[in-house]
DNA sequence: TGTGTAAGTAAGTGACTACTTGCATCAAAG
DNA sequence: CTTTGATGCAAGTAGTCACTTACTTACACA
């Protein structure tokens, strides 16, 4: 990791816990424990610093994609529920910025829709490959669905630290308990498995 | 409406759209057609003024309780959505703004989760009055059910603005769609009515 | 040994910030 | 008519901000 990459990293440091207005030059070299000079011969400017730690940070999001062909969907979804929540808990000072920058800075918003855009039409995807294989009992809306879990999922990540209370507990359960959730408003039995191989339907002891 | 109620009002505008460290005294000033100098006279400082301007906001939120007694739970659950999703839409710019300050200064947490709170316990209320009158056919953890609600007309109100496409259309809708989606996944059967009085059931318009 | 490059030090610029002081204005209350 | 209290104006203070200039140091490589 070159001095580079170290004053990015402080930049988006100090901006998840400053924002904009409070992430100083000053803190900025602080914090990657370098001359404030040196940001300035690097990126020119502060803004500039900022537009390319956001850059930098957008692209590790080592989240992972659901099968292309659903095969137990309890199971997938809550694993993959449970990914999303944490990536956003892991980021959530970072995005709670970002998101009351972004009037002032719509530049920044391409970057900031990124991973959401990507999740949303994975889990989109997913869902309509279940009702293709005749899975989801009832009528619904993929758009509808999709935009509930992770509805559920964003305000959970964001909200949890400052009202624990209006939150289910345990906050671990929380991702697969509104799976569930939604996976009963599907009508998805749930505790089924398919596979394109012959595998018997067997029970999980995943269900609440 | 006297001074110190246009200077309230005009810093928590410029609030909304500024945050903390951009509000500065003089844009408050500004846009609140007063001289600089009588902000200081009137509330001391700068924090003092943002304090009492948000204490202001929370008062006047105007939201109403869902009934002690659930009769038509399809039409009053989407009206309280509506209803919430309406408060949080006209105050997203302030609620991204509290969000991302509320790290640095806790003091205002208390004043940023009073409506929510109160929300999510009448929410809660009403789903178990539900349960009580024996309409949900599901076991089911009110927690979740209300956290899920909520959390997809949080996430609908901030997110629409930035990524419109990840949410469903049209917007008028959302709040009722997902309500019916929660009524599903809880097995509240939908165009069902009961009252206290003898009123027959009867099958709604309003279902998808 | 000489040269180029990345980094540091020191000092300073002009703009902005919260906040203060001193004085003038003006309308209503006594 | 006088007092009082709220407001405005002009000027200023001490501090911070992003950013610059001029010069020095350290090291790699030829």
């Amino acid at each position: 990791m070159n001095r580079r990459d170290e004053i990015l990293a402080a930049a988006a440091e100090v901006f998840a816990h400053h924002g904009f207005r409070g992430s100083t030059t000053r803190r900025i070299a602080d914090a990657a424990g370098v001359n404030e000079i040196t940001i300035f011969r690097q990126f020119g400017s502060k803004e500039a610093l900022l537009r390319e730690a956001m850059k930098h940070m957008t692209e590790s999001s080592g989240l992972v994609a659901l099968p292309e062909i659903p095969s137990d969907p309890e199971l997938e979804l809550t694993g993959w529920s449970e990914a999303y929540m944490q990536h956003l808990r892991l980021r959530s000072s970072m995005i709670r910025k970002t998101m009351s920058e972004i009037e002032e800075r719509p530049e920044w918003s391409e970057c900031a829709s990124y991973v959401p855009t990507q999740q949303s039409n994975d889990l989109c995807r997913y869902l309509l490959a279940l009702r293709k294989q005749g899975r989801i009992a009832e009528k619904f809306d993929p758009k509808t669905a999709t935009a509930m879990l992770m509805g559920a999922i964003f305000a959970d990540a964001m909200g949890r630290d400052v009202m624990p209370d209006l939150f289910p507990q345990p906050q671990a359960k929380a991702a697969q308990q509104y799976t569930l959730l939604l996976l009963r408003a599907l009508g998805v039995e749930i505790g089924s498995r398919r596979t394109t191989s012959k595998q018997t339907k067997r029970t999980k002891q995943l269900s609440a």
